[in-house]
Formats: structure tokens, C-alpha cells, sequence
DNA sequence: GCCGTTTTCGGCCCGACTGTTTTCAGTCG
């Protein structure tokens, strides 16, 4: 049973829990013991030998026997009566919008309910509505909600929703009684998939932004509209939220409304143990001997911006891509947040295709765009001859475009495009091309695109076996993953990322907004041993080179510096270095 | 179920909004 499997298993436990009713506590001790060990890098299986889970934060005795337990066994007696004890439709429930376990309680011992097909047809004889603490607007949103779930549990790449957010970020600016603004959540922090988009604002007129911002012409559906937070659902189907605060409670809220929530509970654990308070309306001093009323706030300690904030905790300035409580915050107080990479510091970038293989746009075009977005170079790595579906250049093409390459950098001064090739790494570890043809190129990307099914062990070693070919440069899409549509391929990441510090080879950080692979949760890892990584957009039209832009964020959120970036190499270092 | 420079018992982050009530529980983030 691996990490994965056990903490599915252990976040499982904490909703029945909360389905039977017992102390709520109780159940998040399970979900806390699952977080810890999804941060927790090491070799579980190792730490369960060792009976050394209980070092791990939130782990005791009980919780460190019912692992060990799973672990051991694959089986953990007191989950699988639970599980009998409650009816398995119920935690299918559990994602219908307005219901949590104690409606869901409440809805299994009075109608009997145990599927949501049971539930719907429950609302439609409208007896739902007649339960205590339920009535006719919850029936239609549990209704509503069935039939949106049904729909698809929407979720959303990041690239997408940033555009989406950018042009409503534009609309909120141009009313005159917004004063601060700013995107917030999960997609400020960067993650690569969103739920929904969120906002905070500052004003003097909340009520006239609330009121403008459910009538934006993107809105489709208003779901909340308070006097001073609203919720709506866009046409797009993505929802957004809105938060409006006075303009000195601005930092706060925006911290608090950027998150994450495991960050912000760990930064409320900081304040709480300096003598402070910290919510969305500000930090507070406690003063001693006051009792801890919950309308008692104590004395504001003032913060211009988030930077004032986390000096009043003593903590350096945690960018947003880092909040993830996944070691920032002691990072930052021993001020060892590194300074990361920036998006105008990238000089080039490799991973692009052009209308020689499946891209849409020539050579030159797509040159020039990257000239226009201020590169120094650019690199053209078509398909290789196996990706017949990409039209793929077989030996004789990709020698005519390394002359075309040539030509083209005759008259370009002060730019570059460097002579490439993504080259497939076959299903028994061999490259497309031979040595002979890769040695004439100025650097190779080499990439799985078939066969993506192996099991771990096969997969791994075949991807190691290609990057150990003295022409490999970089290894492309580390996982295939395609967001929200393909999971990714089995594949050993640690020894991947171990080979790549072994031999030189570069990983890169694909930000086509489908993949952002290899994934920002490795990059800490790879960083630490030395590994380069190359943010390549892997562009198959000149609009898409943009997204390095993102490609950027994804870098930060894995705690890159510019140090760790090849490509913010200036061109003539960058091409030492493919020379070398 | 976890945890401890006030505590080994009694806390556990905190507040807005909705829909139901007629002062508040449940849900959500």
C-alpha cells in the first residue's frame, strides 16, 4: 500500500466520522495524520519499520498503530467497520453544494436516504423540504447542485482561469469606488488546477462594488450577494468570489482570502502563540487580562501591505506561489526564503515546434515572437520521425531545417535560434535518431509520447536509458500528464530526478497549460540535488510561447531561483554551455 | 485523536452567509 492509497484511506475515515456524528476534533486528528504524511519526503515505509511515526506532527499512539496497521497489512480492521456502519452512498453526498454530514445525517435517519438518486427523487416529491432546519430553497439547491455535479465537478487549468480572472481583474478596476484590488486564492498561490476565481477589494462604498460586480456582463448566475462578499457563477462555469474590506484592512484580507487554508491555520497558530490574533480583519495584540471575548479584538497592529504583515509575525515576506505551509513559514523566520526566479529574467527558451512537424506558424514567425517577447534566443525542437501522427521530421527534413536554422541566423544579429529536435524516447529506451544525426544539432529534448501505459519500473528505466545518452539535453514532460484529462505515467520521479544530477541532464518544466510537468511538488527536491531546470513552453503556435509566463509561476511555486533556471542564461553563456 | 514555557484535561482557526428561524445551526472557504 503506497503514501497515496493511505491517506485516501485516512481523509476517508475523518468523513465518516463526521457522517456518524462524533467529535468533529476527532475527525480532523485523521485529516491533519493525512496531510502530515503527504508532506512528510523521506521513505515511509522505512519510518513504519522503525516505528517512528509518532515524530511525524499529528500523529500519536492510536494513529501511529491504525498506519502501521495499513501499512503492514494493507487492511486496518477499525476502517472497515466504520465503513459497514455507514451506508456507502452517503459519502457521495457529501459533494452536493449546502450538505455536509449533519444534513446528511439528518437526511439518512428521517427519509432513509442512502444514494443520491434516493435524494433527488426525495426533493422531487419535495419531502426534504418539510425536515427541520431544511425548506424549499435548500431543496432546489441540493436539486441544482445534483444536476451540476452530474455535469461534470467542474475544475479548471490554471492558464485558463488566469485569462478569465485578468479580464475581470480589468472590468473591477474601472469602477471608481474600488481603491486596492488584487486576484487572491488558489490561483494567486499558482496551483495548477482551480476551483474558482477570487478577488479582494477595498472600498468605501462596499455595497455599490457588490452590486457591480454581480451585474459584470460574464456573470451568469448569482449564487451570494452579501453587503460585502458575493459569490457568482460565470458563463464559463467557473465561479468567482468577491471580498470587499475598508482599505486599511486590505493586507489582511488579502492575505487571509490567498490562503492557503493550511498556511493561514498555521499562521494563526503563530500569532495565537506571540500573544496575537490574526483573521481577514486584521492582527491583533491581546491585551493581557482582557477576557477572550469573541467581539473583543484587541489593539490593530497596523500593516501597510502583506510585507508589514509578516514582519509583525517575524516572519520575512512569503510569496504567494510558497503559502502552502509546506515549510515556508520556518523558512521565513529563519529568513531563508530564497529569492526566486522572475519572469523577466528568462533569456530564451527550447521546447517549440513549428509547421515543419504539427506546430501551426514558420520558423520565422515563430522567432520572431519570441524576439517580441524581449528572448534572446529560441529553440526548435520538432517531432522526430516515430510521431507520425505529428509529422514528425525523418532524417533527411530535420537535416534540410538545420540548414534553413543556419540561414535564418545569418540575418538575425542579436538573436539566436538554436537547431533542436523532440526526440522519442522509444518504448525500449532507445532514441529516434541515431547518435550520429543528434550530434549535429545544437541540443536534444528527448520525450515519451507512446507506450505511456508501462508500469513504473519499465517506464523509469527507459526514460533513465535515454537520459543517459551523451546527447540528450533535456528530458521533456516528465510524466505525460495531461490536466484534467490524462493522468499521469507511472514513473519513479526520485530516481529520475537522481539521474538527471548524475549525468547533467536538464528536466523540464513543460508549461503548456495542459501539462506544467514536471509538477512544482518536485522541483524543491530536484533543486536541492543540483538538477537544471528549462521552462519550455512547448509552443505549437506563436500565441502559446506566452505561457512561459506561467511557466515562470510554476517555477516559483517549486521554490526555483534564477540560479536553478538554465534558460535565464544570457545567449552567449547559453551557447557555452550547449557546447559543452 | 492530538497536544502541552500557564494546562496530562480541555482545548482544538475564524468569520460570513444562507436559510431557517425569531436567535441560530450548518455550511463554506
Amino acid at each position: 500500500m503506497d503514501k497515496s492509497d493511505l491517506t485516501d484511506i485516512l481523509e476517508e475515515i475523518a468523513v465518516l466520522l463526521e457522517l456518524k456524528g462524533e467529535n468533529p476534533f476527532k475527525a480532523r486528528a485523521y485529516t491533519n495524520a493525512a496531510r502530515s504524511l503527504d508532506n512528510y519526503e523521506g521513505d515511509m515505509v522505512k519510518l513504519v519499520e522503525e516505528g517512528r511515526l509518532g515524530e511525524l506532527p499529528g500523529i500519536g499512539e492510536a494513529l501511529q498503530q491504525k498506519i502501521t496497521e495499513l501499512a503492514r497489512t494493507g487492511r486496518l480492521d477499525y476502517y472497515e467497520k466504520l465503513r459497514e456502519s455507514v451506508p456507502e452512498g452517503l459519502l457521495a453526498l457529501m459533494e452536493i453544494p449546502a450538505l455536509g454530514p449533519k444534513k446528511i445525517k439528518l437526511l439518512h435517519e428521517k427519509l432513509n436516504i442512502t444514494s443520491v438518486t434516493d435524494l433527488e427523487a426525495a426533493c422531487q416529491a419535495h419531502q426534504v423540504r418539510e425536515l427541520p432546519g431544511f425548506g424549499e430553497k435548500t431543496e432546489e439547491k441540493i436539486l441544482a447542485g445534483i444536476a451540476q455535479n452530474r455535469d461534470y465537478a467542474r475544475q479548471f487549468r490554471y492558464a485558463e482561469a488566469w485569462a478569465e480572472a485578468e479580464e475581470i481583474r480589468e472590468a473591477l478596476r474601472l469602477h471608481e469606488a474600488i481603491l486596492q484590488l488584487s486576484i487572491a486564492g488558489s490561483l494567486r498561490r499558482g496551483k495548477e488546477i482551480v476551483k474558482d476565481l477570487d478577488f479582494v477589494a477595498s472600498s468605501r462604498e462596499p455595497q455599490e462594488v457588490m452590486d457591480y460586480f454581480v451585474s459584470l456582463p460574464w456573470v451568469k448566475q448569482v449564487t451570494n450577494h452579501g453587503p460585502t462578499k458575493s459569490s457568482v457563477l460565470l458563463q464559463s462555469g467557473i465561479s468567482a468570489d468577491l471580498r470587499v474590506v475598508a482599505d486599511k484592512e486590505f493586507p489582511y484580507a488579502l492575505h487571509h482570502f490567498t490562503g492557503s487554508k493550511e498556511h493561514n491555520v498555521a499562521m494563526r497558530q503563530r500569532a495565537i502563540a506571540q500573544g496575537k490574533k490574526l483573521s481577514e480583519w486584521g492582527l491583533f495584540e491581546i491585551v493581557a487580562g482582557t477576557k477572550s471575548d469573541r467581539n473583543e479584538n484587541g489593539k490593530l497592529i497596523p500593516c501597510r501591505n502583506e510585507d508589514d504583515l509578516f514582519e509583525a509575525l517575524g516572519l520575512q515576506y512569503i510569496p504567494p506561489e510558497l503559502r502552502e505551509n509546506l515549510g515556508e513559514i520556518e523558512a521565513a523566520e529563519k529568513r531563508e526564503i530564497p529569492r526566486l526566479v522572475e519572469w523577466t529574467q528568462l533569456r530564451g527558451t527550447f521546447h517549440c515546434h513549428t509547421n515543419w512537424s504539427d506546430g501551426k506558424n514558420t520558423l520565422a514567425e515563430m522567432a520572431g515572437e519570441a524576439r517580441e517577447l524581449g528572448l534572446d534566443y529560441l529553440g526548435i525542437a520538432d517531432h522526430s520521425k516515430s510521431s507520425f501522427q505529428a509529422n514528425g521530421l525523418n532524417e533527411e527534413r530535420l537535416a534540410e531545417q538545420i540548414g534553413m536554422i543556419s540561414a535564418l541566423n545569418a540575418h538575425l544579429d542579436d538573436f539566436r535560434v538554436f537547431a533542436g529536435s523532440e526526440v522519442d524516447i522509444l518504448k525500449d529506451g532507445s532514441l529516434d535518431f541515431s547518435d550520429d544525426i543528434l550530434a549535429r544539432l545544437d541540443y536534444v529534448v528527448a520525450s515519451v509520447h507512446n507506450a505511456m501505459n508501462q508500469d513504473e519500473e519499465e517506464m523509469t528505466k527507459r526514460v533513465i536509458q535515454a537520459m543517459e545518452n551523451e546527447y540528450v539535453t533535456m528530458l521533456g514532460h516528465a510524466t505525460g500528464r495531461l490536466l484534467l484529462q490524462r493522468e499521469p505515467s507511472k514513473i519513479d520521479l526520485d530516481k529520475i530526478i537522481d539521474c538527471a544530477a548524475r549525468t547533467g541532464t536538464w528536466i523540464e518544466l513543460n508549461c503548456s497549460s495542459w501539462r506544467m510537468d514536471m509538477d512544482w511538488r518536485w522541483w524543491h527536491r530536484a533543486r536541492d540535488k543540483g538538477v537544471k531546470c528549462a521552462i519550455n513552453p512547448d509552443a505549437h503556435r506563436i500565441s502559446q510561447l506566452a505561457m512561459l509566463r506561467h511557466g515562470v509561476t510554476m517555477a516559483r511555486k517549486g521554490w526555483l531561483r534564477r540560479s536553478d533556471v538554465i534558460n535565464t542564461l544570457p545567449l552567449e553563456a547559453m551557447r557555452k554551455e550547449l557546447a559543452r
